[in-house]
DNA sequence: GACGGCGAACTACTTAGGTAGTCGTCGAGT
DNA sequence: ACTCGACGACTACCTAAGTAGTTCGCCGTC
């Protein structure tokens, strides 16, 4: 059931509100993205009746209301498309992708260190974590 | 002028051709891509005049061929597609999103250090030639 | 018991990528 | 001069995302 995971711009900005929210109803979302984007009601119901297709989200019946909620992890996605685009743009390399932050300009050298850093420690939390377990 | 550089799969694989090549026939594009996705050559054809259109490429007349060329560098379209998916995914921050490459397990944390050390080298050197010019 | 509103469903349309068949033309070779 | 092959142009589909109008059913209210 590994389908295709790639989700346009729309479809996160829901997603990213369920993942949040972890559920809501349509009028809901609808109200949450009106500010930015003032799309009609009817658009975001389509949207999600759509996206209940492809299995990102599902539904549950409280009274005549659809609640939705996703099926699928933020962290899953997240992983997902960022693998397509080492795929397609660095050759299946992600780290040309670090590399290309850094030459783009959009992250400082120095502050791989920094990240490095707490990671590293991060990590060093999860084997503790492990060893207690 | 600044459209959309957002370009599919197909348009990545033949814009790679163009960079690596500086210039090629529509043929040639046909004949390098033929390995691996065995397309018909009016495909490649009709897709070089769209990404004409969409102004990624040009053409040049010879004989009775078009030559086309990349009207794009490698690095801006890289750049604009890291940065839609870093808005997109990360809300604009591209540290983020070399944290989830390292919880992702697609980067050690380990190769950071090597990568950061590279990097810096590759900014003194840089910095090394501005200072001669 | 008819009525109005809310929300889901259906339908339609646009844009973009991808794929390919058919047509027209022009130059090369006989 | 005539035919044929190569190649660009045009046209047509398909799928996916995005956007929204219209319809229909149901529920509570008067």
């Amino acid at each position: 059931m590994g389908r295709r995971k790639t989700l346009g711009e729309l479809q996160l900005a829901i997603m990213n509100i369920l993942w949040t929210e972890g559920e809501a109803t349509s009028a809901q979302v609808h109200q949450a993205l009106l500010e930015e984007r003032g799309l009609a009601p009817t658009t975001i119901a389509t949207m999600l009746r759509k996206m209940e297709t492809k299995g990102v989200v599902k539904h549950r019946l409280e009274g005549r209301q659809f609640i939705y909620s996703p099926t699928v992890e933020r962290s899953d996605v997240h992983r997902s498309m960022v693998a397509e685009l080492v795929e397609r743009l660095f050759a299946g390399d992600p780290k040309a992708l670090v590399s290309h932050l850094v030459d783009a300009g959009e992250v400082e050298w120095e502050e791989l260190e920094v990240l490095r850093r707490s990671l590293e420690r991060a990590q060093e939390d999860k084997d503790q974590e492990s060893r207690e377990s």
